[in-house]
DNA sequence: ATGGTCGTCACACGA
């Protein structure tokens, strides 16, 4: 079962590239962020017609999150808990059952926290704090789950072209790095530093200065994986070669593979 | 390089 991440930046503007990319790549699950959209205009349809099952958690202009399945959903929650004030539409989960049982995949985008100044970084941690909770409560099922998502995080210097460009970058304070950390060490596996150590791994190009000519990039799209997830997972890949295309993303897809199979 | 480029939605705002 191939299991993919991909902030899109936008629904309308890629809705094309997305479905050449789903005919391509032929994904059974599709985490996506960013999908700028309410979810009665997102164009569920012509994904449907592919032969894919569409849930979406959106909001007008801004965030929103969708998963795509070939496996029917059992069930469907919108939002992380632990705070009702939050707006934001920023975490979607799904829950599918396989040949081995039940399988849990989460679509999240995390809060970007800039300018560090700002009520937004204090934002960006109360949401890691919330994500931490949440996924700790969930690893106690023992079941495959996935985190996937735009994490907006550069956990090490190795994640980024020019880690000194990021210093004061909410994306790379320390305080940032430390809650992802903990995040990990809950018993996550990462699925692309389970297979490579090299540095050039990067997820996110700038629209702006060049970045991608450049290939000044970073890496902030993440699966992370239950011990459960991991002890079937066989290969990660970066899909790169999206970003050449017209009128691209400034995200590329990141795959797993897993030995799991639909019920 | 205190610039640069996008998407959404109608005016800046977020990234």
């Amino acid at each position: 079962m191939k299991i993919v991440t991909w902030n899109i930046n936008g629904i309308k503007a890629r809705i094309g590239n997305l479905l050449v990319w789903l005919k391509d790549s032929n994904p059974d699950i599709v985490c996506l962020q960013e999908i700028k959209s309410v979810d009665e205009q997102f164009p569920r349809s012509e994904i449907e017609a592919l032969g894919y099952h569409v849930e979406t958690h959106g909001q007008k202009g801004f965030n929103g999150v969708a998963i795509l399945s070939k496996l029917r959903f059992d069930e469907v929650n919108r939002g992380l808990p632990g705070d009702d004030s939050d707006e934001q539409a920023r975490f979607i989960e799904g829950v599918f059952s396989t040949d081995k049982g039940v399988l849990r995949v989460v679509s999240l985008y995390l809060p970007n926290g800039n300018p560090v100044d700002t009520e937004k970084f204090p934002y960006k941690l109360s949401w890691m704090a919330r994500l931490e909770k949440w996924a700790g409560e969930r690893l106690l099922l023992e079941e495959p789950l996935l985190l996937c998502g735009d994490y907006n995080v550069i956990p090490e210097p190795i994640d980024a072209r020019n880690p000194e460009a990021w210093l004061g970058d909410a994306l790379f304070q320390p305080e940032t790095r430390q809650a992802f950390r903990r995040l990990l060490n809950l018993g996550f596996t990462e699925a692309t530093r389970a297979v490579t150590d090299a540095p050039d791994t990067y997820t996110f190009w700038d629209y702006q200065a060049g970045a991608w000519q450049k290939n000044n990039g970073i890496r902030i799209d993440f699966l992370l994986m239950s011990p459960e997830a991991a002890n079937r997972f066989s290969s990660a890949s970066i899909e790169k070669h999206v970003r050449a295309w017209e009128k691209p993303s400034d995200h590329v897809p990141v795959a797993a593979e897993l030995a799991l199979q639909p019920a």
